[in-house]
DNA sequence: ACCTCCCGCCATGCT
DNA sequence: AGCATGGCGGGAGGT
């Protein structure tokens, strides 16, 4: 049933395909696209071209109104060819962007294999769906439709798919039919495996292995024997194959599924992870981790040929969970030289599932992992409860209803047409984030194409780089969030042509809740995990931004950002590039630092990476290093915090979420993503401003997280929010508009901030990812939190624009919130990362925060932020 | 030359 | 039989 009128839903215009899902160049696609204009069986056509230039429904169509609007380069295009694709479109964009060609030679030639890799798919796929959806909608899944809307082949939705489903981030309903669960099962997902990993004793395998490898070189064939000691199995074994583990309440539901549940890739992504969670610098070489897996299933297999396969689907594992943010690359300097290896980014973990969040408790069901492996790895295919997955708690609600008016409101509003997708259709609050995601898809679209004009004009000029470092930023940042908030980001980073990753996440922020003094209202601050704790209260200050409610996003992921740019020298590249540009002017100096500072990963992650890692480059190291200078430095600010009213944001997250899809509507950079649905626009906020402060804009934010690479970027500011602004470069200006909307949602950027303009665009960002559902109790306030901005580095007030903000009370915190207890570095850990931390995080942040707050309101610099150009 | 990992053939098993 | 899934590994792109 559900299947046909998916079917009948989507793919009245997708269905062109034939079933044969190979290829599809995507050159050819347009052409077919166009051809095409079919409807298939509804089985499942591979092939993706979209065509469908109607429907205004499909994500893609929004998407491609978005991009149309964002840019009538790639309507112009889009009419030449006919086509439609979104993807298409993307990639014509760029091609456009090469321009020159009439197109279709280039459009041939331009998808590399990059632009198709698992990765960038990923965020795509990611970027339509929100990190913590509401579970009151349906927040179905159909594959056939996103194949096509990524234009991918299906068997590339799979790979994806049978990841997310490893982690119970969604869960199968029916034949071409998922439920996506988003990061609600998460950290709860995670516990179980990491009590899975510590029954099998991992740790314990991946020690001898390494112990061997050492000792010895590889053998591969010494490697096996691995097990002697620690017999993996020994937990329950059987582990060894060990059966999928599953979670109550998200037990696969189709009986289909069930037969090949303990398959590989499911299983495999599991005890990938298991391994991180197990071992402790967290940080796992692919060389290790094959032969772990191999060990297990029959521990001698030497062969090359299946330690060769067993490494292919590790990287496509990790792709997807690089993209989730939940690992790293990294490099580990063995003896030998350096191996391939991954570094776990995802939130700390207690072993059982239970411990880490509270709220992830509640939010996801209310089942409690079954630690014993045995039962998890019954599967419980019967589950039959119905869905027990995921009950929410009735705030959760509420908040979606008020979502829902949100959107009513929002979905009027001209500018967006967006579509909703089918399963917006379907669901009801579902949409918004996929809305979101599709803007953010098409921010990065536009962002990309822009950017590779960017590139080559900010080569040439230097003036305007800091659009794509923000972008890049914003993916740092954002992105830990991205399932929340930010699939948007990533979105928007790819476009630089980066990767799409980053990671970052985590950043997490940790909410202060302060009374407004203005206003009155009172607002809660994040700050980054890291930043707390290596900010003293000195150091909030100069971090610590209001932001007007809305929603805050956070900004999370500075920390990794420093990894990332380290490791990955495509961001880094192309941030530099960017970086390097940046305009002087705004934030220079703290940009770097504050990058810096928000490089530091979730302040326990941190910490363990730094006290395992092995690996990184030096330039890390570098970085760092650099970071705990700027850091110790006082002048630096960091943009940390964020502020959050209190007031607005009782919808949260999604909220913020559905906000999106008015801002995407628009384009305008302002739009974009993450406002707040109430805010929803931006300039809306003013109201809210006002009584923060905003008012103007000016205000920057913080940012945060930003990456030192991408701090370069933050001047960017152009214009971002305002849509004048987008203007002013040309050729960026959308993009930059984009970027800096993305940013200024995302609160990496202060609309203020240079931008030039406008400020007053403001949008705050909004971060989606809130998690509203986590918190039912929590959360009230944090949720409402979110919403900050940053700002920039003044504390308090000021920010340049005078913005100040409100920070500077910072000490009462309101008490709204927190409780405070914990500490904040957990918290800091990753806010955004889980919902479920984050409420609990923010109450106990709360207490940090105050304190550290109080203090950090006063800072005042400015942000500097930008500049930094770093490195 | 090595690292990544895309691509899609084709087996598997449900419908 | 047809179709959805997804294992698997050749071989190509990137560096």
């Amino acid at each position: 049933m559900e299947n046909e009128k998916e079917n009948h839903f989507f793919e009245p215009h997708k269905r062109i395909l034939i079933k044969t899902p190979q290829k599809e160049s995507a050159t050819s696609n347009s052409v077919l696209a166009e051809i095409q204009p079919n409807f298939g069986p509804l089985t499942t056509p591979t092939k993706p071209k979209e065509i469908s230039p109607g429907e205004p429904w499909t994500p893609t169509a929004n998407l491609k109104m978005l991009i149309s609007a964002a840019s009538p380069e790639i309507r112009n295009r889009d009419q030449k060819r006919g086509l439609s694709d979104n993807r298409t479109g993307i990639l014509e964009a760029k091609d456009c962007l090469h321009e020159h060609l009439s197109g279709d030679e280039y459009e041939k030639s331009q998808p590399s294999r990059k632009e198709k890799s698992l990765g960038l798919l990923c965020h795509k796929f990611l970027a339509r769906y929100p990190n913590y959806p509401n579970p009151a909608v349906n927040n179905d899944i159909c594959l056939d439709e996103v194949a096509e809307e990524l234009n991918v082949e299906r068997r590339r939705i799979y790979d994806i798919v049978n990841v997310l489903e490893s982690l119970h981030m969604v869960s199968r309903l029916a034949k071409n039919r998922y439920t996506w669960h988003g990061r609600h099962n998460l950290n709860k997902t995670l516990g179980t495996l990491k009590s899975v990993g510590m029954e099998n004793k991992y740790a314990e395998q991946i020690m001898m292995i390494k112990k061997r490898e050492y000792e010895q070189e590889f053998d591969f064939n010494s490697d096996k024997s691995e097990e002697p000691t620690v017999k993996p199995g020994s937990g329950q074994n059987g582990h060894s194959d060990m059966c999928f583990v599953e979670l109550p309440g998200v037990e696969f539901r189709a009986a289909s599924v069930n037969s090949r549940k303990d398959k590989s890739l499911r299983v495999m992504s599991q005890k990938f992870v298991m391994l991180f969670l197990v071992s402790t610098p967290q940080i796992v070489s692919l060389e290790v981790a094959a032969k772990i897996l191999i060990g297990e299933d029959h521990v001698e297999d030497l062969d090359k040929s299946k330690f060769k396969t067993k490494i292919r689907r590790l990287y496509d594992i990790a792709n997807v969970l690089s993209s989730l943010e939940l690992i790293k690359k990294v490099h580990v300097t063995e003896e030998r030289g350096r191996k391939p290896a991954f570094k776990w980014t995802g939130p700390e973990i207690c072993p059982n599932s239970t411990v880490l969040s509270p709220v992830t408790s509640f939010d996801s069901c209310d089942l409690e992992p079954s630690h014993s492996s045995k039962e998890q790895c019954a599967k419980n295919l019967f589950s039959a409860t119905g869905k027990p997955n995921f009950t929410r708690h009735p705030s959760l609600i509420k908040l979606v209803k008020s979502i829902e008016n949100d959107r009513r409101k929002i979905n009027s509003a001209p500018s967006s047409p967006i579509k909703t997708s089918k399963a917006e259709s379907s669901l009801k609050s579902a949409p918004f984030p996929s809305k979101m995601a599709q803007l953010a898809a098409i921010c990065k679209m536009q962002l990309e194409e822009q950017s590779s004009e960017l590139k080559k004009k900010v080569k040439m000029q230097l003036t305007r780089p800091t659009v794509h470092c923000q972008s890049l930023d914003f993916i740092a940042n954002s992105e830990p969030n991205r399932s929340l908030a930010s699939s948007q980001t990533p979105s928007l980073i790819q476009p630089l042509g980066v990767l799409p990753l980053i990671h970052s996440p985590l950043s997490s922020a940790v909410p202060v809740i302060m009374p407004h003094a203005h206003s009155g209202a009172s607002y809660a601050i994040y700050l980054h995990p890291s930043q707390a704790q290596t900010v003293t209260p000195q150091n909030l200050n100069s971090t610590v931004h209001t932001v007007p409610c809305t929603n805050v996003t956070g900004i999370k992921g500075s920390a990794e950002s420093i990894t990332k740019v380290t490791t990955e020298k495509i961001a880094n590249d192309v941030v530099k590039s960017d970086v390097t540009t940046k305009p002087g002017k705004a934030l220079p100096t703290s940009e770097g630092q504050i990058s810096r500072n928000e490089e530091r990963e979730p302040t326990a992650e941190r910490c363990l990476k730094r006290q395992n890692v092995l690996e990184d480059n030096s330039s890390k190291k570098k970085f760092k290093e650099d970071l705990k200078g700027l850091e110790n430095v006082p002048a630096t600010l960091f943009p940390s915090g964020y502020l959050i009213p209190l007031t607005q944001c009782p919808s949260l997250s999604t909220e913020s979420i559905l906000s999106h899809k008015e801002n995407a509507g628009a384009c305008s950079p302002n739009n974009r993503i993450y406002n707040s649905p109430i805010t929803g626009v931006i300039p809306v906020t003013t109201s809210d401003l006002s009584a923060v402060n905003f008012p103007t804009f000016h205000v920057t934010p913080l940012k945060l997280m930003v990456s030192p690479t991408s701090v370069g970027t933050v001047p960017v500011v152009n214009s971002p929010s305002l849509p004048s602004s987008s203007h002013s470069i040309p050729v960026q200006n959308p993009s930059s508009a984009i970027v800096n909307f993305t940013l200024q949602h995302l609160g990496l950027i202060s609309p203020g901030v240079q931008v030039s303009a406008n400020a007053g665009a403001g949008s705050v960002p909004a971060s989606p990812r809130t998690e509203p559902v986590s918190a039912p109790s929590e959360t009230t306030g944090m949720q409402q939190g979110k919403v900050t901005k940053h700002e920039s580095p003044v504390p308090g007030r000021g920010q340049v624009n005078g913005q100040s903000i409100t920070v500077t009370t910072g000490q009462q915190p309101v008490p709204v919130t927190p409780k405070g207890s914990q500490l904040m570095t957990e918290n800091f850990f990753r806010t955004p990362g889980g919902p479920t931390k984050l409420a609990p995080t923010c109450d106990d942040l709360d207490g940090a925060h105050k304190t550290s707050l109080g203090p950090l309101f006063v800072p005042q610099r400015k942000l500097e932020v930008s500049t930094e150009d770093v490195h």
